[in-house]
Formats: structure tokens, C-alpha cells, sequence
DNA sequence: GTAGGGTTAG
């Protein structure tokens, strides 16, 4: 006999050979048999011969069953309802070996109502009680009992076979449990999958038909059992899948790998370090630890318990990482706030060939919104856009997100405008941006647009309608939001919320009115939110209510050097320089450092930091030149240096800060000019708010509440960069109190990918 | 026939 690479071919170069059925169904038989990876094309093309040659004398049982199979395991769902429409139709009826296949393909094609009457064809011809049909049919309703009704392709296959509904009308009854109305019921109500679990009440109602398949099933294997725990975990009934594993063991079944990675995220969920760790010597003593799933999910759940290291230390115990358990302790370390050792880890895989997907994207990209290292965030949106993957909604949120913390709105606003598909996070990545860049009309636009548009925004996003208010001033706006969450959203205010807030009022100068508020909140202010108004009270020069926040400050923590520093630069502001000086010798005899104020800027794809006092740039002494130059040509223009605000507490090392950083305090001020004087657009970040310094004017209408401090005028100046103010363009610079983030000169994030 | 990773938070 030919081989079986040799036969195919021959025959369908020459369909016109094939003359007999039998000749048929004995190629594709053994085409079916052969390794169907090696051969996939020849396969699809026989099936094409095999169904179209003999319409009039359909195949029987066996072949049916093997195309089944075959479109299934090669993920070609809707050909597997297609073979099995028609299978039914030319009255061959499938028997146990054809269910599982079929339901699989329903629960990819994400079609609980064709999934259905498969169930009632199932029911129909007796077979809905074999345990692989069974195991089946209970993933496929804790998968879609919710969401076929909602989404996904379940309308489109419905049209397609229009059928079907008729071949599983008989017991439909029992396929159609009440709940599956109840649940389109609130899916017409517009109520979101995610606030009817909040609300609770659902948890009865879903996921009863999974139960009612596993009770009558006559038998159980540890699929059945994983596949139960599984489809409850996933719909957020962790105590039930608990419950269940406990039952599992009852039956003498031990837990494997499927059971641990469904009740793992359970702890990571509950920020259970304790009870993962116990899963987690489960696995080590049973020898599973080295299992790639387990694995992941032991990562993602000690990542949740911000127990990054650990995420590490599994990580580097897996023989081999995949692309998941990657992306896992990738995300693990972004989202805790390592971000160079998640963009560290992400250049070690790509030199490991390992190939990023979308969810390894959406992991990293945070990292370059945080370091605002926005040649790094393009070098990926590039391979984003290679890879096809700039349509995933996820991506295009953090892509928003990356671009707007980087300076660059109008890209962000670009992507924004661009997306298929606006979700929640995608609005709320936008408002924040424009927030954060003061436009705040634009925001609230935004803002309104969204809710019009049918998105019911949540707490973050009022935090960011929020935060717009507060920069813009609009006070009444911003309460007005704040009432309208709580009671037209019925969302509990959070402490962001509550320091939104504070902020709001704080920068108003309505001091006494946030400490009213704050002081009213239920929920036990943290120092954070106290901070926030104290911060407003150095800017207003309120030494009398900076006293009393700063007292809840110290009842919280006694040791809250933020706070000593705040308040004793309101003392300096408010010209009290006594006070200050004495909680300046507090806090030298409490042992506490201000850790140094810090700068940088990228330019030309390099990032350039400066710590007051550090002498280290290459360029030290050209930018100290130019700065020299600089001052005298602002001090022409007009610009005074305003000696009542030497708020920086000069530390030991930094006496030796030469004449201008000194001076340099009030920057903000200072920057206009500079902004002016060079013709240029300056944009610089200040604790996440954006200034654009140009024609003499900010952005923020001089309404910041810090003002911006730190050793600023540096970084104008290095020579680099001068070059670059002569182009005429700008460039973002950044201020932050972060050491490290980034490295000296040319360091850390300044390398590529 | 069953299992793992993602975007927004002054």
C-alpha cells in the first residue's frame, strides 16, 4: 500500500480518481489516523472530497465520528456542528463517543442554546447519563450558563442552524432550567454579570444546571469532581468549591494538579497566604510543585498575598516556564510596584524566545506608565502592533493609560478614539488622563459621554472624575460627583475617595471644611487622606489647621516623617521659622532622613536623573554653566527669587547644593519664564499631575497644591537637552521623591528592551 | 471530558 503522505496526495491532485465512497472514507479513515498534526491540510481537504462526493449516500457511524473528532481536536468548532447538523439530518444518530466533541464545540462557540439541544438530543436518545457526556455538559454550563445569553457567537450559530432548537425541543425542561430565565431576565434589566454577584442572590440561581447534571450522574471520576470545583471557583462560589473538595476526599479521590490550580486562586482571591502555603506543601510533598499550571497559579496567588519574592522563588523552581507562568510573574512583580524587575524579567524572556501575548503586554505596559518611560512603552506598542495584537482591549486601556502618564495625551486621546470596543477601564484610563493633564471640562465630558453611553461607572472611575474636579477647582462639580456615586451608583466611598475629596477641598483652600469632612467620614481615615489635607494646608499657609491634621497624623503613627515635613514647611511658609526649626530637630533626633528629592528626564531614548547635591551627571558642570546663564536671563525678564519659601530641608550633604539649586525653590514660578524665555513647550510631572509650561503660563493656572519643588533646574540644562529646547520641542521630565527609580545617569530604565 | 496569566486608582 502507499504511504500514507503519498496516497492523499496522488488522489487529490486528481479528485476525479476518487470514484467510489469506499475509496472516500478509506483515505480520510486513514488520513484520520495518521498524525493529524503533520497532515492538517491533506485532512481538510479530503474531508472537503468526503463531504461533497456522494450527498445522496451519507457517510456512516464511524465516519461521522471521525470527522467529529477531528474538527473538534483541531479547534474547528463550528465544523463539528456543521458534520453534526447534517449527520442528524441524514438520519445517522451519534452515539456516547459523539456527545463530548459536540458540547466542547458549543462551549468555545460560546452557544448555550445550541449546547442545549445537544443535551436534549442527548436526553432524547438516552445517553445524557455516560460519564464523559456528563463531564461535558456540566463544563459547558458553568461555563456559559451566565454569558451564552449575554454575548459571544451564540446568536450568529443560532442563525446559522435554525434547526436545531427543533431536534432538542422534547425535554427541554430539564435543559432549560428556571434560572437560565431568571438570568436573561436581569440581562435584559442591563445589570452587569459583575453587580449582580456583588448584590448576591445570584449564587442560587446559577450554575444549577452543573448540579443537576453531577447528581444524576450515576458515575463520578475525578473529572466530574474538578470540573464541578472548577465551574464553581471560576463563578466566584469559593466556599461551595471548598466544600466540594472536602466531599472529593470523602469519595477517595485525592486532589491532582486540575483540582489544585481551581482552588488555589480561591486563596489568592482571600489574600490567604496561610491556606496557600498549605496547598502549596500538598503539591511539594506530592511532587507536583514542578507542574506548570500549579505553578502559575501558586505565582499569581503569593503575587495577590504581595509576597513577590515567593512568586519569584516558584518561578525560578519551574523546569520550564511557558509563556503563562512568564506573564504570571511578570504581572506578579508590576502589579506590587516592582516595576524594573518586571520590564527585567520581560527582556529576560524575550531572550529566552519566549514569545509575548496579549496578556504578557497588558502585564508590562503598566510598568512603563509608572516609570514614565515612554520610549520603552513605544518600543512595545510597535510590537503590539507587529503582533496583531493593538485590537485587544485590554492592551489599548494600558496603552491609553501609558501614553497619558507619559505626557502624551493627545496619542492616548488618539488610541482612545480609535478602539473598537470602550469598556469601563478604557474610559476611566482616559478621564484619569485627562485629569491628570488638567482638562478637566474634557474629562467631565468624557465622563457624562459614559454614562450616557450606558457604562455605569464605578469607584475608580470617580476617583478620576473626581481627581479632574480637584485640579480644575470646581468644587461643587466635584461633590456633586461624589453624592452622585453613593447615591444614584449606591458604590460605598473608599479612603481614594474620601482623599479625592479632601483634596478637592483642600485645594480650594476650604480647610477647615475638608477637616470637617474627613473627620465625619465612617469608614477610619487612614494617613494617607490626612496627609492629602495637610499638604493643602503648607500651599494655604494654614499653620492652625496643619496643628490639628497633623495631630490625627501623629495619633495614627507617631512617626510619620511625611508628616513632620509637611508641617514644618507650613511653618516656614507661614514665616514661623522657629517651629519649623524645632520639628526639624525632632526629626534629626527621631533618626529620620528625607530621602532626597529627585529628577529626571528622558532624552533621546536615554534617562537622565538628578538627586540634589549629586555632582555625578557627565555634564555637570555645562548644565551648571547654562543654568547660571539661564537665571540671569529670567532675573532680566522679571523673575524674582522668593526667599519666603525656602522650604527645602537642607540636610548635611546637601549644604554643599551650589547657589542655584538653592534658589531655585520656587520652580514653578521659575519655569514659566524659562518656558517662555526659550520658546517652548515644557511639560513636567509632579506627583502624577502634569504642568505645560509654555508662553509664560501653566496648564494647572498656578492652581497646584505643591508647588513644584526639588532640584528642578538641573535638568533643563543638560546639554543634551539644550539642544533639544533649541529644536523647539518638549520632552517630559518628571519630579519625585523615588531614589532608584530611575537609576543615575543612563541607568536602570533608560535600556531598551 | 477538567486546570494557570491581563488594563483604570489624588
Amino acid at each position: 500500500m502507499s504511504s500514507i503522505q503519498s496516497l492523499p496526495k496522488t488522489l487529490l491532485k486528481n479528485p476525479s480518481s476518487i470514484k467510489t465512497k469506499s475509496l472516500a472514507q478509506q483515505l480520510h479513515a486513514q488520513i484520520v489516523k495518521s498524525n493529524a498534526t503533520t497532515h492538517l491540510n491533506l485532512i481538510h481537504e479530503s474531508l472537503i472530497v468526503f463531504n461533497t462526493l456522494h450527498p445522496s449516500s451519507p457517510p456512516s457511524l464511524g465516519a461521522w465520528k471521525s470527522i467529529i473528532r477531528y474538527y473538534t481536536s483541531n479547534g474547528l468548532f463550528l465544523q463539528t456542528l456543521t458534520a453534526f447538523v447534517k449527520m442528524w439530518d441524514s438520519g445517522v444518530y451519534p452515539d456516547h463517543n459523539v456527545f463530548p466533541s459536540v458540547i466542547k464545540s458549543c462551549t468555545h462557540l460560546v452557544d448555550l442554546r445550541f449546547g442545549e439541544s445537544v443535551h436534549g438530543c442527548a436526553i432524547h436518545l438516552g445517553i445524557d447519563f455516560d460519564l464523559f457526556t456528563g463531564n461535558a455538559l456540566m463544563n459547558m454550563y458553568s461555563k456559559l450558563e451566565t454569558f451564552g445569553r449575554i454575548g459571544g457567537l451564540g446568536d450568529v450559530v443560532g442563525q446559522v442552524f435554525d434547526k436545531m432548537p427543533k431536534l432538542g425541543k422534547m425535554k427541554m425542561n430539564y435543559a432549560l432550567p428556571p434560572s437560565n430565565k431568571q438570568t436573561a431576565g436581569f440581562d435584559r434589566l442591563g445589570m452587569s454579570y459583575e453587580v449582580l454577584r456583588r448584590n448576591g442572590g445570584m449564587e442560587a440561581l446559577r450554575l444549577d444546571s452543573v448540579r443537576k447534571v453531577f447528581e444524576m450522574m450515576p458515575k463520578r471520576d475525578l473529572v466530574s469532581w474538578n470540573t464541578l470545583i472548577a465551574g464553581n471557583a471560576q463563578n466566584g462560589l469559593y466556599k461551595e468549591a471548598l466544600y466540594m473538595v472536602r466531599e472529593m476526599g470523602k469519595a477517595n479521590l485525592q486532589p491532582d494538579p486540575f483540582t489544585l490550580s481551581s482552588v488555589l486562586p480561591i486563596f489568592a482571591e482571600y489574600v490567604d497566604v496561610m491556606k496557600g502555603k498549605e496547598i502549596h506543601g500538598y503539591a511539594i510533598r506530592h511532587g507536583l510543585d514542578t507542574n506548570g499550571f500549579i505553578g502559575s497559579s501558586l505565582i499569581d496567588m503569593y503575587a495577590n498575598c504581595t509576597r513577590v519574592e515567593d512568586s519569584c522563588k516558584v518561578f525560578n523552581l519551574l523546569p520550564q516556564g511557558d509563556i503563562v507562568s512568564w506573564s504570571s510573574v511578570i504581572a506578579g512583580c508590576v502589579q506590587n510596584g516592582a516595576f524594573d524587575e518586571g520590564l527585567k524579567l520581560f527582556r529576560k524572556m524575550l531572550l529566552a524566545k519566549i514569545q509575548p501575548v496579549n496578556v504578557t503586554f497588558s502585564s508590562i505596559m503598566p510598568a512603563c506608565a509608572h516609570l514614565t518611560t515612554v520610549h520603552l512603552g513605544k518600543q512595545l506598542h510597535g510590537c503590539i502592533i507587529r503582533g496583531g495584537f493593538d485590537d485587544n482591549v485590554f492592551i489599548a486601556s494600558s496603552l491609553v493609560d501609558m501614553y497619558a502618564r507619559c505626557g502624551n495625551i493627545k496619542t492616548a486621546r488618539w488610541i482612545f478614539n480609535n478602539m473598537e470596543q470602550i469598556d469601563i477601564v478604557s474610559w476611566t484610563a482616559m478621564i484619569m488622563g485627562c485629569a491628570l493633564h488638567g482638562h478637566a471640562d474634557e474629562a467631565i465630558s468624557l465622563f457624562k459621554q459614559m454614562e450616557m453611553g450606558g457604562v455605569k461607572p464605578n469607584s475608580v472611575a470617580f476617583v478620576a472624575v473626581l481627581t479632574a474636579c480637584s485640579h480644575a477647582k470646581l468644587v461643587e462639580e466635584g461633590l456633586q460627583y461624589f453624592n452622585s456615586m453613593i447615591h444614584d451608583y449606591g458604590i460605598s466611598p473608599g479612603l481614594e475617595h474620601y482623599a479625592s475629596v479632601a483634596d478637592l477641598l483642600g485645594r480650594a483652600g476650604k480647610l477647615e471644611e475638608a477637616y470637617e469632612f474627613i473627620s465625619r467620614t465612617h469608614t477610619k481615615p487612614e494617613g494617607s487622606v490626612w496627609s492629602t489635607l495637610l499638604a493643602s494646608c503648607r500651599v494655604h499657609k494654614n499653620t492652625e489647621v496643619a496643628e490639628k491634621v497633623a495631630e490625627k497624623i501623629f495619633t495614627l503613627d507617631p512617626n510619620n516623617m511625611v508628616a513632620y515635613v509637611l508641617l514644618s514647611n507650613t511653618y516656614s511658609a507661614a514665616g514661623r521659622w522657629k517651629e519649623a526649626a524645632k520639628l526639624r530637630t525632632i526629626m534629626r533626633d527621631k533618626g529620620m532622613r528625607k530621602k532626597p528629592a529627585c529628577s529626571w528626564v528622558e532624552v533621546n531614548n536615554k534617562v537622565h536623573a538628578f538627586v540634589a547635591g549629586d555632582k555625578s551627571h557627565p555634564y555637570y558642570d555645562k548644565i551648571n554653566e547654562v543654568m547660571t546663564f539661564l537665571l540671569e536671563v529670567i532675573e532680566r525678564e522679571g523673575y524674582v527669587v522668593d526667599t519666603n519659601e525656602v522650604l527645602h530641608d537642607v540636610g548635611e550633604e546637601q549644604k554643599r547644593v551650589s547657589y542655584c539649586v538653592a534658589t531655585c525653590v520656587d520652580c514653578h514660578v521659575a519655569t514659566k519664564f524659562v518656558a517662555k524665555i526659550m520658546g517652548r513647550e515644557i511639560i513636567v510631572m509632579d506627583n502624577g499631575q502634569f504642568h505645560h509650561f509654555r508662553d509664560g503660563k501653566c496648564s494647572c493656572g498656578d492652581y497646584c497644591k505643591i508647588g513644584i519643588g526639588g532640584p528642578l533646574f538641573q535638568w533643563y540644562f543638560d546639554s543634551s537637552h539644550f539642544v533639544h529646547i533649541a529644536k523647539g520641542k518638549s520632552s517630559v521630565m518628571r519630579l519625585g521623591t523615588k531614589p532608584g527609580i530611575p537609576k543615575r545617569t543612563g541607568g536602570g530604565a533608560g535600556c531598551d528592551l
